[in-house]
DNA sequence: GCGCCTTAGTTTTTT
DNA sequence: ACTAAGGCGC
């Protein structure tokens, strides 16, 4: 039965649809039905006769690809198999993976994550001896970002400095030297950073017309999603691959570019129609997602721009609350309050459909703390991924140099497993075995055992190596021991990650193309989906293009949303009045943004007063409801007229001491012990002292402080709460510094410690 | 020279 | 928690 289009689409969205030739560019504001459009047209595609096989969708993550093809499926009522669909770099690995001998690079290639790219800098920067001494030369994190920002942005290193850091301009010529060997070193080794995936292809599709024929005749049709967050290669990437015939769909919106920190490119949207000639450009403003008042906020949101942004999104959904405000005295009671939250919308709806949204990943860690207190279910999305974890990295490092015997970085990882082994050794060991150097490696067998059982081991793995999850499973075993002596206080919940981990290989038939998902997406957070009965967690870079019910927002003071670092720069600043805007324009009934009068910082000593953020200073007062903490605890909502944004004072009332003391132990599961709780509890109660900077807990100090310190011995000591302790230092004010394994630094008074004999 | 431990100083977002 | 740098011992 035919698709009836025309009644499930508005005019525009129908247009979108029903053009099917040439170049389109679909400008679709938040809300807009922008997916329901891909979907249809997809749809219609198929319908129409075009072989799945020949559709390219580039989206901005693989699991916006699948949920657009499962829908799709569902209209057409048959499968889609063929069509491909997924990130940019990932297509672009892929598409160089079946065609190995346009890269232009022999042998193997690994992709290198995050992770593994600081670690060729922090080689390349000791090797040159670059800004040795000089502590205003800047980390090898920062000369990376520095080095891929040059290379999205197709500037040179210089004027990326004179743009966004003229104070390193200085060290401009050491930083283009270190880009030049940071690159030798990559194509010597058969690593491939995030950008290289996308150059190299480039790259193969000019030096081979006739694979530039091949691809443009196997995908006729190419829709990308999040146009306005590619960048300059991606955008040529699209051309060539159009090629003459543009059967190319754009979607996008201006207003929600959030990724020109690492290049993107707004510009690629607006200049679409020059460069497609015939360009069909269609709107798509009407907002089938929020409320009337959520859109008249984000609206207003949109207005305080520099930048002039075309839109003032209107909604047929006249109804429903305001968004609300909600003055929390501290971070800490943030959460209690948005636990309470959940805790009453869960009533309404179901826990998926609830989001709390947030600037950066540990902006949640107290939240998580008290969800799982309270056993309320959630899902995380953004921040930390599961496989950057060191465990994960030192497993996988196994399969890595058995595809790859270039790939240094795995083999240093490897290799420092072994007692007696440090980086020098490690990497003149990846140099012997990539020069086939027999001698020094007998030799250093021979010299240390543990190398011995490392290679011999590699051996067996590369001889019988079977799928990935059985050779994840293997390497498992062989690294449980290095394992259970790296991490003698977790390594259970480690070596659970790694079940978890094999589980997830069991789908990959081939080792590369684990590794490369491993680095390109997050497997855990593809394969767990969407939970019914858990609350979603998320940043709001990753809570693009989704959408629920109810959004809370945390942290909306000065330093955090905007970040700090987006302070100093009139276009940063811009960025994050955007991704404000992405965050609210989330929520289709409800939302609430809260403000914490306080802030805690691990390395700026404590909790500080925090400002309200000044986008949310800004705001028209009639735009949302105020409610405010009070003393108990309790909401209560500010009438109209009442006090107004500028009387809001930072409060430091700390009632949050036991959320501090949990927030800092950094135990992100379980439940506290009996014994733990009766001590925050008390420590509450003797009214603690706010903390130590970086170390403190609620109650390492205490109100009387007795003992005059500086003074006594170091060596072994017993605690009340941490159990058996390591005495580092003793700190005068009859304080002493005292490493707890499994609670790590503490700065405890001496009369709480019971030294051993 | 090298491994390994200690100590001091910091946390933005993602492929 | 995680990095970088400094110190100690082989």
């Amino acid at each position: 039965m035919p698709i009836d289009f025309k009644s499930q689409l508005n005019p525009a969205q129908l247009e979108a649809v029903m053009v099917t030739d040439g170049p389109v560019l679909v400008i679709a504001g938040a809300g807009s039905g922008k997916t329901r459009t891909l979907v249809h047209r997809l749809a219609r595609l198929v319908s129409l006769g075009v072989d799945p096989t020949s559709i390219l969708l580039l989206t901005f993550t693989r699991k916006a690809a699948s949920e657009m093809l499962s829908r799709a499926e569902k209209l057409l009522g048959m499968a889609l198999g063929g069509v491909q669909g997924g990130t940019f770099h990932a297509f672009s690995f892929a598409t160089l993976r079946r065609h190995p001998q346009a890269t232009g690079y022999p042998g193997t290639l690994t992709i290198m994550d995050r992770g593994d790219a600081e670690e060729v800098m922090g080689h390349v920067i000791s090797g040159l001896g670059a800004g040795k001494g000089d502590k205003s030369f800047p980390k090898k994190g920062f000369v990376l970002e520095l080095i891929s920002k040059s290379r999205n942005k197709e500037l040179t290193v210089s004027d990326v400095l004179s743009r966004e850091a003229y104070q390193l301009l200085p060290h401009a010529t050491a930083l283009e030297e270190i880009a030049d060997e940071y690159r030798i070193y990559k194509e010597n080794h058969g690593l491939l950073d995030y950008d290289d995936m996308l150059f190299t292809l480039e790259r193969a599709l000019l030096a081979h017309p006739d694979l530039l024929e091949q691809l443009r005749a196997r995908h006729r049709y190419i829709m990308v999603d999040e146009y306005q967050d590619t960048n300059l290669v991606q955008a040529r990437l699209v051309k060539l691959l159009a090629g003459e015939a543009g059967n190319v769909m754009a979607v996008g919106d201006d207003a929600q570019s959030i990724y020109a920190f690492r290049g993107a490119n707004v510009e690629n949207i607006l200049s679409f129609p020059r460069i497609y000639q015939g360009t069909r450009l269609i709107r798509l403003e009407q907002n089938y997602r929020s409320t009337q008042p959520i859109l008249d906020l984000t609206n207003a949101i949109l207005r305080g721009a520099k930048d002039r942004f075309d839109k003032n999104l209107f909604s047929e959904r006249e109804g429903g609350p305001k968004p609300e405000l909600v003055k929390a005295y501290s971070d800490q009671t943030q959460a209690r309050l948005a636990v309470e939250k959940i805790r009453e919308l869960k009533r309404r709806y179901l826990a998926c459909e609830i989001a709390v949204l947030f600037r950066a990943g540990y902006q949640s860690y107290s939240l998580e703390l008290a969800l799982n207190k309270e056993g309320i279910a959630f899902q995380k999305f953004g921040g930390l991924r599961f496989s950057e974890a060191a465990h994960v990295k030192d497993a996988v490092a196994f399969l890595r140099v058995v595809h790859n015997p270039r790939d240094a970085v795995a083999w240093k990882r490897v290799l420092t497993l072994v007692d007696k082994v440090g980086e020098k050794t490690a990497l003149k060991i990846a140099v012997a075995v990539r020069d086939n150097d027999q001698g020094f490696l007998a030799a250093q067998r021979k010299k240390n055992p543990g190398l011995e059982a490392v290679f011999a081991f590699l051996e067996e793995l590369r001889s019988e190596p079977g799928g990935p999850a059985a050779m994840l499973e293997r390497a498992v075993v062989f690294y449980t021991p290095a394992l259970t002596r790296l991490h003698p206080e977790d390594y259970p919940r480690r070596l659970a990650g790694l079940e978890q981990l094999s589980q997830i290989a069991v789908s990959y038939a081939h080792l590369e193309a684990f590794l490369a998902d491993l680095a390109l997406e997050n497997p855990e957070e593809e394969r767990k989906g969407v939970r019914e009965d858990a609350v979603v967690l998320s940043t709001v870079h990753s809570a693009k293009g989704l959408e629920w019910a109810a959004v809370l927002l945390l942290d909306l003071v000065d330093d955090r949303f905007p970040s700090r670092h987006a302070l100093a720069r009139p276009e940063d600043l811009e960025e994050e009045r955007r991704l404000l805007y992405v965050a609210c324009t989330r929520a289709k009934d409800l939302l609430t943004l809260y403000v914490p009068g306080t802030v805690y910082n691990r390395a700026g000593g404590g909790s500080q007063p925090a400002m309200p953020s000044l986008f949310v200073r800004e705001l028209d007062r009639d735009l949302y409801t105020e409610m405010r903490e009070t003393f108990s605890g309790a909401l209560t909502r500010l009438g109209e007229g009442g006090m107004g944004n500028g009387s809001f004072q930072a409060r430091s009332v700390d009632m949050g001491g036991e959320m501090s003391g949990s927030f800092q132990d950094g135990i992100g599961t379980g439940s506290f012990s009996s014994a733990r709780r009766e001590a925050l509890a008390e420590s509450c109660r003797s009214g603690a002292q706010p903390l130590e900077p970086a170390f403190a807990s609620p109650f390492a100090s205490s109100p009387e402080s007795g003992g005059t310190g500086g003074n006594g011995p170091l060596g072994f000591c017993q605690h009340r709460i941490f159990g058996r302790g390591k005495v580092v230092a003793r700190l005068g004010d009859g304080k002493s510094r005292v490493n707890f394994p499994g609670f790590g630094m503490k700065v405890i008074l001496n009369e709480y410690l019971e030294m051993e004999p």
